[in-house]
DNA sequence: TATGAATGAGCATTCATTCAT
DNA sequence: GATGAATGAATGCTCATTCAT
């Protein structure tokens, strides 16, 4: 924890590293992973050369901020483990991730890998524990038996996309995630998935 | 069919315009809008200046390839209004749509509207009819009734997504269809939607 | 006249040449010499290739043109070698001249050589018989000794720009033509050329 | 000189927009406008790319090398006006004009408005001043009082020109000037212009 | 260290010319 | 011969990345 310190850094530096991961989710979850380098400098309000100093390549820059984004998602479903009950942890752990990630043109465009193969650490450590949880949920009867956790990155792909529709309708996302969960739950099976 | 007659276009023309289309839809379907045109032009083992006698510019060829395919689902959901049974008329409409569309990387995209705002005549037409087969099943009962046509593109783009997904699950789109289709059920209402 | 003869060239062929001719000098004459060879095809009214086959290159097509419009200017000037007053010969083949190529887009781009250079035989043949008039005419006292062949071409860019301006105005050349006449006259001397 | 204040540019970003500027100078003015922004570029001895960051497009470019130039003609312009003989500074301003502008192809190519219509904002007012130079000298009872302004530019295109011909003659344009000039004078009007 | 100017490979598009029908 | 579709080199412009200041 304290071997591996990458170099304190500078308040500076890292106040700028701060400015441009900021700048960085607003332009890219905005614009997408076209956006420019130039923009998320501007946005910054620092030089690109700034940019670069924190992160080599713009593919870097944005599995940072891919990273972080699972990150946070995977902290709170690693809490959501000592809820008592599976399915309404599973189930907010959705509502949470869907929150933090409507909207965000990137971070759809890169999930539903749409965008240029970038790594996706922590999207496997999320799906890990929110795995967890859907097999407690399974195992109490709530889920249906045949769900898999590679059903979910699909969803959120559905989530992502609602903001990006030619009539954006306001919480269409909401209402995807509904009927998903509703589909998932155990009554709701009619025949086994796969047909 | 006859009356806006666009010049018959000569035998090797129409072969021509059908090798142009068939590789674009190979190249886009796989490495989405950003594919190049000299990518196209090679896979159809033509000049680029060949493509764009055929399509003006890029756009134009993206928003035909986009259009042959609403019009090909368009096609037949319209076929599916004779159907008896709505529900399964429905339920056929977009499996039909999920297989004619998975792992269609560009349409994803444009879908999924994170690519160009191309213009997608034809969407409109199929949600539409597909709208049609939905109002019918409320009606008799099979889909749950707070369900609406604006919550179909969100699946597709789940449809659409799950070939490019890191690890692909074979088959992984229809699991997703599988799912949604047994949330879309009236008797699968757990709660209003849009919590 | 016949000896030389290069293929009579059937009925059909001379007339499409001829029409080819005809839409190259509009086409040409308006766009100037970046207009496209499909322009001047579809003016004629014919295929591209039928272009072709009466010129092998555009170049060509461009010096048939600008050939036709100095033989025609150097047959006129030919006939006013017959003229009584050379100073009245001379000031009448400027005048012919200008009004045969005022507006003619191509024409001033390639008399002014802006345009590639393009091989402008007819022009030596122009300039050597309105050259002779212009002789006599110093001859006979009428024209500044000092003035020289090679200055009317210059006279003629003049001209030929005229109808180009941001905000043309009619008879602008008719003009311009008017005050070199009057500077070419003898009397007009102030100091000797190339001060 | 200190409101409008476009950023002080970086000293080496002023000296590579100098740099730009005169290879563009010298390869517009010698192969014209079709001249290509990779030779600019190679002349100036930087990438394409700093081309661009100077000037957003080829014509932008251009449109500054043309302002410049009548800048240049412009202010020398106006200080004449303070000269005691019009007629004196009306001719001088055409020799200045002619001086800096014979043997510029581009310059020739966009004054003859043969190439694409690029705004010259500058030559309205150039022309406003030398008209007014022509005014005193008519009022003066130098220039022939049917002289108007608008006959100007076709003589710069006439002295443009002179530089491009087949065989170019050294002071051609002196030749065309001084001859011009002499048709200007009161006393050259041997019949009204535009006849 | 921060800045933003410079770089240049990459890509969409045009158009003279060729050639199959 | 005529047609117009096919060809592909050429060209303007973009943007991730580097580097001088």
């Amino acid at each position: 924890m304290s071997e591996l310190a990458e170099k304190p850094l500078r308040a500076d530096a890292r106040r700028n590293r701060e400015k441009v991961l900021a700048a960085a989710r607003k332009v890219f979850s905005e614009q997408g992973v076209d956006a420019q380098m130039d923009d998320v400098a501007r946005r910054a309000d620092v030089g690109v050369g700034t940019v670069y100093r924190h992160f080599p390549t713009k593919d870097a820059l944005l599995e940072a901020l891919t990273q972080e984004l699972f990150d946070v998602l995977a902290e709170h479903a690693r809490g959501l483990l000592d809820h008592d009950d599976p399915w309404e942890a599973f189930q907010e752990s959705l509502w949470f991730g869907a929150e933090k990630t409507a909207g965000d043109r990137a971070f759809t465009e890169i999930v539903a890998a749409t965008a240029a193969p970038i790594d996706c650490p922590g999207r496997d450590e999320l799906l890990v524990t929110v795995g967890e949880l859907m097999r407690r949920s399974i195992e109490a009867g709530k889920i249906r038996p045949d769900a898999v956790i590679d059903d979910i990155p699909l969803v959120m792909c559905g989530v992502g996309s609602a903001s990006a529709m030619p009539h954006p309708v306001p919480d269409a996302w909401r209402r995807h995630l509904g009927i998903v969960i509703d589909g998932l739950r155990a009554e709701a099976v009619s025949a086994p998935l796969h047909r």
